[in-house]
DNA sequence: ATAAAGCGTTACAAATTTATGACAGTATGA
DNA sequence: TCATACTGTCATAAATTTGTAACGCTTTAT
């Protein structure tokens, strides 16, 4: 997937460096040599990640780690702290600001590449900006909206109209198609974390996300799992041999 | 599968840091600073892992784990020591205070996560969602579904109904195969801790399970052991043919 | 052989879990 | 500001799951 990656580094031999591995592995690379820089570019292009030096010349990484963690449009970001000490106060205290991994200087372009890697497949799969198609819905999450094949016409697309709360909730599940997700794991992917919102809300979103879904025929892609939650599939839901 | 940790650590920062990153994992995070408040909480809900941190206020954290392994309750519970110092002595005095595996402060997430995977699959197989596949049957704890390798045409595989007890049940089963568990056993372990059942209700449930996998002709895989329990096998049972 | 113990099976009512529709409070946008 | 769209919560209905009791069969021990 298309993703992109702020670099945030002020050695600028270390960040050509980085920048050029990371492009070779598909990516798209934002650069700023300081968080001043760097906050005026996140302003205008949001990152998928970010990789952060942990010594900046204006604000250390980890106050910059921080600013990012109270704002709404950054907090979901994933960090990797670039650092060239090893202490443990600093990886406390780096861990402690929000970021999700660190990664010690000097690194490998190896290395670099699968804490990058582990760290999207951790955090990010519902929020990668990638269009997401199956058992013919089409969920476009840049233009936000979704799209349903006919089934007696495959040519032709509809589309379907969904409340922000369905969007991301169909998201979600789309995203991590085929596994069940308990009302709480959707409250706190979905909704957010730390909100104070009744389990039992979770239905009726599911209810209404159903309602939508029926009036094209789809209503069967979002199953009840009893006893645990509810998974977005395309297999059928049960089959009973004899 | 939904599993419940404790973490027993004073330091607030640390601790929430865990915590956090515990939760956005998918897993029930119960949280103490001290050892007496650990053992309150464990009174309460038996978690499915401790993380301990080496250093408790009123107590260390090996006498918090010896007296984990001491009670009957809780000597399974795997328990992860949270150490700052690597010495060889402490080492060997955690292992034999009865823990499964260390991880020295400062760690990162990923490394936590890893270990906690690493011991869960050790220990608690029927909580480390890996897929079990045997005797025909594969059972998969992430989309929690249940398929049958039809035995005349083994491309295909056929999704089976369980309810949720027999689901569980069934996957403990297959967890620990070949090994007989007494019916206070597995009320222990299947439906939980502090249950006020009836022993003989296993068997009805037994039953529900068999039924269901007769209809896909696998209903010998679930083996009665007169006197003593149920066994998950792949092996035939005995069949003296006359 | 006979009694006792251990299991399998079924039926059923109670308990739990979901689905659904309605409602009121908020936000949003014209 | 007014109208419309969204949200979260409830109450109630519907559906499933569960624990027990009861009865009969099989194995074990005396």
């Amino acid at each position: 997937m298309a993703v992109t990656i702020l670099i945030v580094e002020d050695e600028l031999a270390i960040q050509e460096l980085i920048a050029l591995n990371l492009k070779r592995a598909g990516h798209m690379v934002l650069c700023a040599d300081s968080a001043e820089q760097a906050k005026k570019m996140v302003n205008n292009v949001l990152p998928d990640l970010v990789l952060l030096d942990w010594m900046l010349p204006d604000m250390s990484g980890i106050e910059f780690a921080r600013k990012l963690r109270r704002e709404d449009r950054t907090k979901a970001i994933p960090i990797i702290m670039l650092t060239a000490r090893i202490q443990e106060s600093d990886k406390i205290a780096g861990l402690e600001a929000g970021a999700d991994d660190y990664i010690t200087k000097p690194f490998s372009p190896r290395e670099l590449l699968a804490r990058i890697k582990a760290v999207l497949r951790r955090r990010l799969p519902e929020m990668s900006d990638e269009i997401i198609e199956m058992g013919g819905l089409r969920l476009d999450p840049t233009t936000h909206r979704v799209h349903v094949y006919a089934s007696n016409e495959p040519e032709k697309l509809s589309e379907i109209a969904l409340g922000p709360t369905e969007f991301r909730l169909l998201h979600f599940l789309m995203a991590y198609k085929e596994r069940v997700h308990t009302r709480s794991q959707l409250l706190d992917r979905v909704w957010g974390d730390h909100v104070f919102i009744e389990d039992r809300t979770v239905d009726v979103h599911i209810r209404r996300l159903r309602k939508i879904l029926e009036a094209v025929d789809k209503e069967n892609l979002v199953q009840t799992v009893r006893g645990t939650g509810y998974r977005f599939s395309v297999e059928c839901n049960e089959e009973s041999v004899e």
